[in-house]
RNA sequence: GCGGUCGUAGCUCAGGUGGUAGAGCGCCAGGUUGUGGUCUUGGAUGUCGCGGGUUCGAGUCCCGUCGAUCGCCCCA
């Protein structure tokens, strides 16, 4: 024998419980978002690495370090996407939609970051995906937050997360904050982590949300964005947070919530959980204005978020809400005389809608051993008398009662 | 990219101070000639993550490596 092959650090199999969790968040998401108003595409999965390096900011870490990034066998330089919201206004611009604005996209699929693994965080990873391009009204950022927080609700998770929200104010607010930041920590450089030292260089913003002491008890003191900003910036905050209300989406204020990515403005939101270790954000998002024209298109303010398809489904485990194994009727020949008949009746019942198996070989005890073992809700026996008879022996598997059933009334029979 | 812990049958794990591997579950076969789940009898299974070193001898000690896991960073 070969020897065994590993799977690619960062990824992994979704095999039974697992895949159904998986698949019941996704399936939630695109029932809840229809409901919604909300249309699915999807795009590919790798795109010509500036998509990304434009969209999300050169500096930001997931372009910096964390990009699946190769030149394709034409020379072409191709990055495998690390998040979903690049893509849809690249392929809003590319499809001429631009025009056709306000457009609201659900997307789901994977995403991919080369990134130390951890509880909750993978290099092969899936995301659901909203966004509302080209709206600049505040009532946008709130129906984005209200459709994923009734997703979570229906999915049966949101006791254990809560939703935070944040202004980043405008161009100009944050400019004006982020000057007043630089200069305030500036001032205590030393009394600094070595993280936040490095972050004042790089994204002083980021320094509001460092998780050590020392920065923190400096961060208590330091300026809030609420001085710089502009008229419209609070105009936009305020409407938000009556939005919010208005939809009955409960949430608390958090002004340490800043974002990753380089495109946010106004509005950042995260919906965050102390079930997952320490990667607690289960959704993110929020305002984009500048994206769109990036991608070569006209001004087209946007909103959005992004959630971990994985995050989400740990949650369902751990709230014991894993979906059950779908339950078959086993078709069983007694003997191979019975073989062709048991087929057309397990054809039969499938055009009826009745989810059906028949194995490939095995004796009655054989096979009523893996009817049990795979759960099956029902037997159909079919020996030599009942063909005879035109009848099965129908045996419910939890019961342990069993029946005869004329052949045509089976399907009726198994239907309720 | 940094630090801690861990890696033995399909699964969960046991293997004082080094002497070439065990349990439970599962799997396979029988007790039942046309009936599963309970019971019972028997059976198979491991390059002890991988590579190297120390030793007469390593699952057990040392080094490296891969992977998992927890935290930092970052984020979904």
């Amino acid at each position: 024998m070969a020897t065994k092959l590993q799977p690619v650090r960062g990824t992994h199999d979704l095999i039974g419980e697992g895949f159904r969790r998986h698949h019941r968040v996704i399936e939630t998401a695109r029932r809840v978002s229809a409901l919604w108003g909300f249309e699915e595409w999807a795009t590919p999965i790798f795109e010509d690495t500036r998509v990304f390096s434009r969209g999300l900011g050169e500096t930001s870490d997931v372009v910096s370090k964390e990009m699946y990034s190769f030149q394709d066998r034409g020379g072409e330089g191709i990055t495998l996407r690390p998040e979903m919201t690049a893509g849809i206004c690249r392929a809003l611009v590319s499809n001429g939609l631009a025009q056709s604005v306000p457009l609201k996209v659900f997307a789901a699929g994977p995403v991919f970051r080369y990134e130390r693994p951890q509880a909750g965080r993978q290099r092969q990873f899936h995301q659901i995906d909203l966004e509302i391009l080209g709206s600049a009204e505040p009532l946008a950022d709130a129906e984005v937050i209200a459709c994923g927080w009734h997703i979570q609700r229906e999915l049966g998770i949101s006791e254990g997360v809560t939703l935070e929200v944040n202004t980043l104010g405008d161009t100009p607010s944050r400019e004006g904050y982020r000057s007043a930041l630089i200069a305030y920590f500036t001032a205590h450089r030393d009394a600094l982590s070595e993280d936040s030292q490095r972050r004042l260089e790089k994204n002083p913003l980021r320094i509001i949300d460092s998780k050590d002491a020392k920065d923190r008890a400096l961060v208590a003191d330091a300026p809030t964005i609420e001085a710089f900003l502009t008229d419209e910036a609070r105009a936009h905050w305020d409407a938000l947070r009556r939005h919010l209300d208005a939809f009955g989406v409960p949430f608390g204020e958090n002004p340490r919530i800043v974002r990753g990515l380089d495109y946010y403005s106004h509005t950042a939101f995260e919906f965050v959980t102390d079930r997952l270790g320490a990667q607690g954000t289960v959704m993110g998002g929020g305002r984009y204005n500048g994206l769109v024209e990036e991608m070569g298109g006209p001004a087209t303010p946007s909103v959005g978020w992004g959630a971990g398809v994985e995050r989400l489904a740990m949650l369902l485990e751990a709230g014991g809400l894993t979906p059950l194994a779908p339950r078959l009727v086993h078709v069983i020949p007694v003997s191979a005389a019975e073989e062709e008949e048991a087929l057309r009746v397990a054809g039969a019942l499938r055009e009826a809608g009745i989810a059906t198996e028949m194995g490939h070989k095995g004796n009655l005890k054989r096979r009523m051993e893996r009817a049990n073992k795979a759960g099956a809700r029902a037997a159909v026996i079919l020996g030599e008398s009942e063909v005879a008879r035109g009848i099965a022996q129908l045996r419910d598997l939890d019961a342990g009662t069993q029946e005869e059933v004329a052949l045509d009334g089976l399907a009726a029979r198994l239907a309720r």
